[in-house]
DNA sequence: GTCAATTCACATGAAAGAGACCACGGTCTAGTG
DNA sequence: CTAGACCGTGGTCTCTTTCATGTGAATTGACGA
C-alpha cells in the first residue's frame, strides 16, 4: 500500500468529528450509577443486606434472570452502597465479587477458595497445594480478624456444573467453624432450574432467599438506553426512532439490555466508520450481524486444533452436499483430517463430546434423532450464517496450517 | 394387520490415565570468607 | 558455611481413553383374524 494515502486517511480520521462523547459509558465493563427499572429488586436487596450494618449476618441470598436482566449490576450496585457506608463508618465489611465463569481464576473448587484467599492479601500458588490445605489457610486467613464477608458469586451454576456442589456446601457451612467473621453468600445464576439439582442440604443454606429478575421489555430498555446514551454521544447523533429500534432488537431476544448496549455502541462504530454524521437505522441492522459473526469467529479461532478439525470436517461436507450430517461421517472424515495434519486422531467418544460442546458455543445445531433400525445418532447442521463460512474456514486453514 | 421383540449406531456416564504445572523438602554443588 | 541448583514426591487441572450402559423407533417375525 502507498503510504501518502495512508497519512491522508489518518489525516481525514483526527480531523473528522467523533460520533461518541464517551464510549466507556456503553462498554459491559461500565458500571452505572444507577440501575434503571430495578429499583423494586434493589430495594428488595437492600432490605436483605440491611442487617450487615448492624454487623448481623444477612441471609444468602439467590438472584436468578437471563443475561442482560441487571443481576449483577444490581448485586455490585447494593454491595457497593453498603461498602461505602461501612467505609464511612469504620465497620468491618468486605466484598468479594467473584466471577466463576472465568477461566483459570474461578472455575474450579481450588481456584475458587485461592482467588478468595488471595482476596485477603495472601499469596496462594495457581497449584500445587492439596485443597484442604487451602480451605485450612482461607479460614484461618479470614478469622484472624472480626469481620463480616459478602460473598457474590457470580454464574454459580457454571461452577456447580463443572465441579459439583460440594464447595457451595463447604461455603455455606462455613461459619459454623468461624469464631470472628461471618460469610454470607450472594449467588448469581442464570439458570432457573440450577437451585432444584441441587443437593438438598445446600438449597436450603443457600438460598434463605431469593431473588427473580424479570426480563426487561422493549419499553424499559429503550429507558436505558437513552440514559446511557446520552451521556455517551453528542446530542442529535442518532437518528429519529433509533433507540426504538435497538430496543425491539433486544427485546426480541429476552430482553437482554446488555445486548443492547452493544447492539448501539457496534452501530455507532460502524457510522463512525462511514464518515456518517449521524447513526441510522441501517447501522443497527449491520452492528446485528457483525456481532455475531465477530461472536463466531472469535469462539473459532480461540477453539483447540482438535475442536478445530471437527468443525473443518463438518462444514466441508456440508459443502459437498445438502442436508443434515451425522455424527459417524463427521468422525470419518475428521479421522482423514487429522491423519494429513500429522495429528493423532481422537476416538469417537471424545469427538461426541466436542460436537456437543460446539453445539451448546452456537456454532452448530445437533438434534439426537433414532433412525429406528438404522440407529441413533445426532444430526449435525451448521449454525453458521453462510456468508461468514469462508472467513471461517481462511481461519480454520490457517488454525490447522495447511488445508 | 397387530404387537412385542430385536437391532442398529450411536448417546451418555463413570472412571481412570497421561502429561503439564506447581510447591515443598531434602540433598548436592560451588562460591565465599 | 551458605545460597542456589537439582531431584523426588505429592498435589491439581485438562484432555483423553476405556469400559459400560442406555435408548428410540424402523424392522422383523410370531400370532391371530
Amino acid at each position: 500500500m502507498e503510504q501518502k494515502p495512508l497519512i491522508k486517511f489518518f489525516e481525514s480520521y483526527m480531523a473528522s468529528e467523533s460520533l461518541f462523547l464517551d464510549k466507556k459509558t456503553l462498554q459491559s465493563t461500565y458500571t452505572p450509577k444507577g440501575v434503571p427499572h430495578r429499583d423494586k429488586e434493589i430495594k428488595q436487596l437492600a432490605e436483605i443486606l440491611a442487617p450487615t450494618l448492624k454487623l448481623e449476618r444477612p441471609s444468602n441470598i439467590f438472584l436468578y434472570g437471563k443475561t442482560g436482566t441487571g443481576k449483577t449490576l444490581s448485586a455490585k450496585y447494593t454491595t457497593q452502597q453498603i461498602k461505602q457506608l461501612a467505609e464511612t463508618k469504620n465497620l468491618p465489611i468486605k466484598v468479594i465479587y467473584l466471577n466463576c465463569k472465568l477461566k483459570k481464576i474461578a472455575d474450579t473448587e481450588y481456584r475458587l477458595i485461592a482467588q478468595l484467599t488471595r482476596e485477603f492479601g495472601k499469596e496462594i500458588p495457581a497449584t500445587g497445594l492439596p485443597t484442604d490445605e487451602v480451605y485450612k489457610i482461607f479460614f484461618s486467613t479470614i478469622d484472624k480478624e472480626k469481620q463480616l464477608i459478602l460473598l457474590v458469586l457470580d454464574e454459580i451454576d457454571q461452577l456447580v456444573k463443572k465441579t459439583g456442589d460440594e464447595i457451595l456446601y463447604n461455603l455455606t457451612r462455613i461459619n459454623e467453624d468461624l469464631k470472628n467473621s461471618q460469610v454470607s453468600i450472594i449467588g448469581i445464576s442464570n439458570s432457573l432450574t440450577f437451585v432444584s439439582d441441587l443437593d438438598p442440604r445446600v438449597k436450603s443454606s443457600l438460598s434463605e432467599e431469593e431473588l427473580v429478575f424479570p426480563p426487561y421489555n422493549a419499553l424499559q430498555i429503550k429507558d436505558i438506553l437513552k440514559a446511557r446514551a446520552s451521556q455517551a454521544f453528542k446530542n442529535g447523533v442518532l437518528e429519529q426512532g433509533l433507540l426504538e429500534k435497538c430496543a425491539a432488537y433486544a427485546a426480541r431476544e429476552h430482553g437482554d439490555a446488555r445486548r443492547a448496549l452493544e447492539l448501539l455502541r457496534v452501530a455507532a462504530e460502524i457510522a463512525e466508520r462511514e464518515n456518517e454524521k449521524q447513526v441510522k437505522i441501517k447501522h443497527i441492522d449491520e452492528a446485528d450481524r457483525k456481532i455475531e459473526d465477530d461472536r463466531v469467529l472469535e469462539v473459532v479461532k480461540a477453539q483447540p486444533k482438535q475442536f478445530q478439525a471437527t468443525l473443518y470436517a463438518i462444514i466441508s461436507i456440508s459443502e459437498k452436499r445438502k442436508g443434515s450430517i451425522i455424527t459417524g461421517e463427521a468422525y470419518d472424515f475428521y479421522k482423514n483430517i487429522s491423519i494429513r495434519l500429522g495429528l493423532p486422531p481422537l476416538t469417537q467418544r471424545r469427538i461426541s463430546d466436542i460436537i456437543s460442546e460446539q453445539d451448546m458455543l452456537g456454532i452448530i445445531n445437533t438434534k439426537v434423532i433414532s433412525k429406528g433400525r438404522y440407529g441413533r445418532t445426532k444430526e449435525i447442521s451448521l449454525a453458521i450464517p453462510s456468508s461468514v463460512l469462508p472467513k471461517i474456514k481462511k481461519i480454520l486453514g490457517e488454525g490447522l496450517d495447511l488445508a
